[in-house]
Parts: C-alpha cells; sequence; structure tokens
DNA sequence: TCTTAACCGAGACGGTACGTCGGGTCTTATC
DNA sequence: GATAAGACCCGACGTACCGTCTCGGTTAAGA
C-alpha cells in the first residue's frame, strides 16, 4: 500500500512546468551538464525543490523533457526534394552543422548524449519520441531517391542513413576536427561515390 | 603561480598506482560510472583517498588513465593486409564488434566516451594517445589499397575511415540497434561500392 | 557582508536539537572531548552532519548549549541561610563537590573548561550565562552574611567569592588531590578565619 | 615481537630537539593550540614528522616538554623573604601576573592548562615536575611566617597556599576580569585578615 | 459560496560523497 | 643509525546535493 500518489496531471501548473525547463537547458548552457544540479534548476526557475521532484523522477529525464522542449518534438516532417539528392543532402547537414555550432545547442545536445549512452531506457525512448521519426524523415528522402533511380536499388537505406550522418554526428561528438560544411559535402560525396575505384 | 606543489613522480609506489587503476575499471563494470565514486574505487582498491587525489585530479582523469591500461596504450601497430581490402575491414570491425559486446569493455568505454563528450582537454588527450594513432593505423590500409588500386585515387582517406567506422560507433553508442557482424559487413560493403548506382 | 545566511529558527525541529545536546553529552562521557567528533555526535543522535552544522558553529558551540542544557541553565535562585554562614557554605560545597565527583558531569565540566581556557568569546558567554548569575547568587549570600555582622565590613565580596569557591575549583581542574568534604570544610573554616593569628 | 626498537638517547641530536621545542612554543603564540599540528611544528622546526614521532609520543607531551623548556625547569629555589609576608607575597604575585600577562607566555600556559585538564597523566607529569615544586617553595615562605608567628599555627599550609594562588589562577583561565595587581594585593590582604570580622 | 484537496515556494532533515587536512607508520636517500 | 622528505592508509573535517518530509500560502475544483 503506498500512500504516495500520481500526481493529478491536469492540475498542474504549466508555467511552472516551462518555467522549469528553460532554466534547465539554461542553466548547462552556464555551469556544463556535470555541475548541473536539480537545486540549481529549481532556484533558477524559481521554484520549490519538490515541485521538481513530483513531476519528474530524475535529472536525466527532467533534461530529457527540456531537450524535447528545445528540439521541437518532431517539427519536421520532410526532408527538401529538389530532384538533386546530393545537393539536398548537403543543404540538411549545412543546417544540423550550423545548429550543433550554436553553443546553447551544442552544450544541451552534449548533455543528452550522455544521458543516453549510460542509460539504455533514456536511450530507447530517444529512440522512439526522436531518433525513429527522424530517421523515418532521411529514409523517405532516400526512398525518393531508390524510386528515381539515384540510389542503388540494393542498397540498404538503414545503413545509406548511418553512413551519411554517422561521421558528422562522431566528429561532433569527439571534436576530432572542426565540424565544417566542407567535411559534410565530402562525407556526401564519397558515401554516394563509395570508396572503391569505378570499374570504368 | 600556484602554492600546490607537484608529487614527485620517483617516489610512486607502483603498485599502489595498479591497484587504483585496476579497482576503477572493475568498479564501472560493478556499479556503472554514474555511481563510481572516488571514495569506492579507494575502498575497493585498499587505498586512501588522499592517495588518488595525489596523483590524479579527477575522476574523469583517473578513469581515462584506467581505460589506457586496460586498452593497451597503442599497442596495435598495423591491420591485417592479405590484400582483399574489404575482407580484412570486416575482420577487423567483428573483432572491434565482439569488444564493444563483451560487458566489462562496454561500460569502461562506454564511461570514457561520457567524459570525453562533456570535457574538451580529456577529448584532446584522448585523439592524442589513442584515436590518433589507430587512425594512422587505419589509414595506412587504406593507403596500401589505394596504391593497389582497391581504392579510388581521389579519396580522402580521412573521411573513408570515417565511413567505415562511424556508423559501427554510433550504432553501439546509441544502441539503435544490435551491433552485429552483418551490420558491420554491410556497412564496408555499402561503402566501398557507394549509394549511388554504377553507371555500368 | 555575509552570504551565508542564518536559518530559519521558527522552523527548527526541536527533537532534534534537543537529540543533538544529550547525545554531545553522552559521547563526551564515553569517549571524552578529546575523542568527540561532530561526525560521531551526527551518528549517536540519528542525525546528518549537516543538521549539527545548520545551527551550531563549531564543536564547543555545540558543548557549551549541551552543557547549559545538562546544568539547566540557571535554575538555582539562592544559597540556603540557615544563619550560619560557615555551616552553609559547606553546605553548598559538598553539593558541588558531589557534582563534580560525578563522572558524567565531571567530563561534560572538564570539556567546557577546556573550549572557555582557549576561546575568549566562548568564555565570556559562559561568564554571562552561567557564571555571573552564580556569583550574584554567591555575593547575595555573603551580603546577607555581612549585614548580620558575620562578615567583615571592608571585605570585597567579590574577592571573597574567589577565596571559597577559587580553591575547590582549582583542586578540581588539577587533580592537585583527591576532591574531599574535608577539603572543602577546612577552605571555609581558613577562608573565613584568614590565614595571619588572632591578634588576642 | 616487536620490531620497534625504542630509539637510543645517546645519538639525540640535541640542536634538532631544541629546534622542534622552540618551533611547538612558537607555533603555539603563532596560531594557538588547537591548530597546532605536529606537521606545522615539523615544517616550522626544518624536520621531518618521523623525527618528533620518534621522541614524543603525542602533541601533547611534546608541548608538555616545550612548555618546561620554556619555563625554566624549577629553576627558582626559594621565595624572598624580607620578613614581612604580605609584601613578600605581593611581589611574587605581581611577578606571576606579568608572566600570565605576557602574551607568548600566556598561549603556551593557556594550552599546557588545557592538555593537563583532559589528561590525568599528564596532569600527574606536570604535579611532580612544576607544580609540587612550586608549591614546597611557596610553603616554605609560608612555614617560615608560622615559625615567625605571622601565620596562625593551626593553619594547614597546603590550604593556605591554595587560598592565595587559587584565585589568581582562576581569575586568569576564566578572564572573570582583568588580573591586575590590584586584585592580588586584595587578595593577600583578604586571605591573610579572613572573611570574618575582627572580634575586637 | 465555501470547503477542501492539490499545487506550489521554502527549506529542514537523514544521508552520501566531495576534496582537504592531519594523524601516525613506513620507506628511501643522505649524512 | 639518526635524519629530511614525503608516500601511504585512515578518519574527520566542513560543504554540496540528493531525495523525502513538513510547513504555510494560494489556487481551482466540487458540494
Amino acid at each position: 500500500m503506498s500512500t504516495t500518489v500520481a500526481p493529478d496531471p491536469t492540475r498542474r501548473n504549466d508555467g511552472v512546468r516551462r518555467a522549469i525547463l528553460s532554466a534547465a537547458i539554461d542553466q548547462v548552457g552556464e555551469v556544463g551538464y556535470a555541475k548541473l544540479t536539480i537545486e540549481r534548476i529549481a532556484k533558477s526557475a524559481g521554484v520549490g525543490k519538490q515541485t521538481i521532484y513530483r513531476w519528474w523522477p530524475s535529472k536525466g529525464a527532467l533534461f530529457f523533457d527540456a531537450f524535447l522542449d528545445l528540439a521541437g518534438d518532431g517539427e519536421a516532417t520532410a526532408l527538401p526534394d529538389t530532384g538533386d539528392l546530393a545537393a539536398d543532402l548537403k543543404l540538411v547537414l549545412d543546417a544540423t552543422i550550423d545548429e550543433l555550432n550554436n553553443p546553447r545547442f551544442d552544450q544541451a545536445m552534449r548533455a543528452l548524449h550522455t544521458e543516453i549512452v549510460l542509460d539504455p531506457a533514456l536511450a530507447a525512448e530517444y529512440a522512439t519520441r526522436l531518433d525513429n521519426p527522424m530517421r523515418d524523415i532521411k529514409k523517405a528522402r532516400l526512398r525518393t531517391a531508390q524510386e528515381a533511380g539515384q540510389l542503388a536499388e540494393d542498397v540498404d537505406l538503414e545503413v545509406a542513413v548511418d553512413l551519411v550522418w554517422g561521421p558528422i554526428l562522431n566528429r561532433w561528438l569527439h571534436r576530432t576536427a572542426p565540424l565544417t560544411s566542407e567535411y559534410a559535402h565530402q562525407v556526401v560525396d564519397t558515401a554516394l561515390r563509395g570508396l572503391a575505384p569505378r570499374v570504368s
């Protein structure tokens, strides 16, 4: 018999919720994820600690929500389609790179990845709510290209997506080298063309 | 000008050092990186906390050293070269996948990535001591292939490495899907051949 | 101007406060003042360390409060007055000696003296809250005696108090010799009569 | 079977011993007894910690020796004797008060008392080496006075000593009020004359 | 309209871990 | 073999946050 009852979502004060989420993002930008504490978020949001614990089970979960809020929870619906696959991919990657190079977004995104890498449950939710929808959109664009004969028929779209976006994400995560538009374009061209020489 | 003086490394007890490093790896495997504390490492290694703080500035730095110790700090010298690039790459990736699917190594590797993603200084050291040497080895193998006409002459080896290893690392980090040998082979084949259809 | 704000005393849990004070006295009796630590008091009281640090700035201040609590913070109001000064003083000193020979009280009292001897601020508070009230009570009894012609008119009561109680306290503090009723009676008789011979 | 052997006192380096003792007194004056540490004494004396632990079992014991060294270990042999007991006592007490009002000596003396009050073993040694010799000297002077008819024949000299010196020591320890020459003289006069009125 | 139940700010509380200080022991190199 | 230096294990320090818990106050149903 538990005395703790799930809070009634209908009574939730949405202004408070938004204040907490945005405070979380703000504070990550200011002190980084390692020094981000519930107490700091509460103080920055002008909120009692208990209000946070009432609605979120952990810092990771709260931050995850905050990130979804920031990222706009699946607002994009389709990738551009001009008929030129390479150009479209480069356009999309350039936009992604801009985002990743925005310090506020960069910090938040890194924090999210930290949580995801260590917590399989969060990783699953991340996949469901953000990654899979995005993958579907990407695959949709590739499928169109495939149908238009711009992609080999036997290419696995899952692998194709990884081939294009994987290198970008990795370079950003590991800071192997500056993440530039040139690099992205090279990745697209190389992926499309393949590493092996043309037979001629 | 700092008042804290670096301890004299010649007086360091190496048995103690090794006990700490291996305790760090052990405990990450047992409780995960989030619950890994200096106090726990100290107790598990049968060592005073101060002894840890004397030689490492942070949990991250200690764990980094522990990982280097585990990974053997650049012991590999070259990738296999049977003349068949695709087969050689698949062989190497299979070994990598085995390693990543080993729970002890998996946990340690994830912990390392967590630290690296958030700490640029550690990322730089990681690049210098582990990633760059490995990249050099990979590029060496690809260069041989290129000279043998198995790789297009105008392919940037840096990009080529990313194209092959990036997808593997990402799938592992994000647990997008199980990391299997089949997937790795697909990645190799697709990267070599390219996404675009052969002109014939 | 300090950034640390004093906690709100109205929110204080008095049960916790009493548990801490009595744990402090208990533990001094068990291990002595030198080995008395905040951590030990906290554990013995079933309390977090922070709760102690929230309300007391130091071990000395805490112990001082604990002693006040034990000593009853000025509960006595007057010395007995049977008209026979010597007898009354002997009665009072006998009671004091009993108290000082009670191990529990002895330990606590010694600890208090240790702090007072080294810390002028605590000494001042001790004077205000315990010593001065007691001196006033003692002086009141002596004044009555003086008015009744049992004390020389020109005797300074401050000095008179010191002459009677000083030797007792010193013998106890320094363990010069066992603190007995006989000694106390001798002190009273000698102080009243004086060292010099009667002129006859 | 113990591997630790008592050090050979004949090999002791006396310069080192004196450096340690004087460093102890110096540091008590600088930071007080509570913050006096073995490490601080060692550093201040330019000595290894082990050298201190080799010769003294505890901070208290070391400090005790240091104090003996400072106080001159029973150098005085007799109190002045001009034939006028009151005047002689006042002279001696004035000198004592000067000493107690000397900050360097005050700090050291307070530290010593702290140790003595809590540690019976040290109290016993203090009695044997410092207090009893001094008491003997005091009693010798009083005995002379007694033989000269300046002290009542039935006065216990032990009590007499306490009556004169007890109040002084207490006022100093507790800082009840400033320790002045006037006070000391009052004590002497009152002790000699007694509190009770002359019968006429 | 008036309870009344929940949210909310605030922050005390029992804990765990932090990073530091010093205790006392032991080892190494020097004299 | 005594010494200076300092690494080592250990225990306590005083602080920061954790997650839980009351405490008033306010706010929005429902009787």
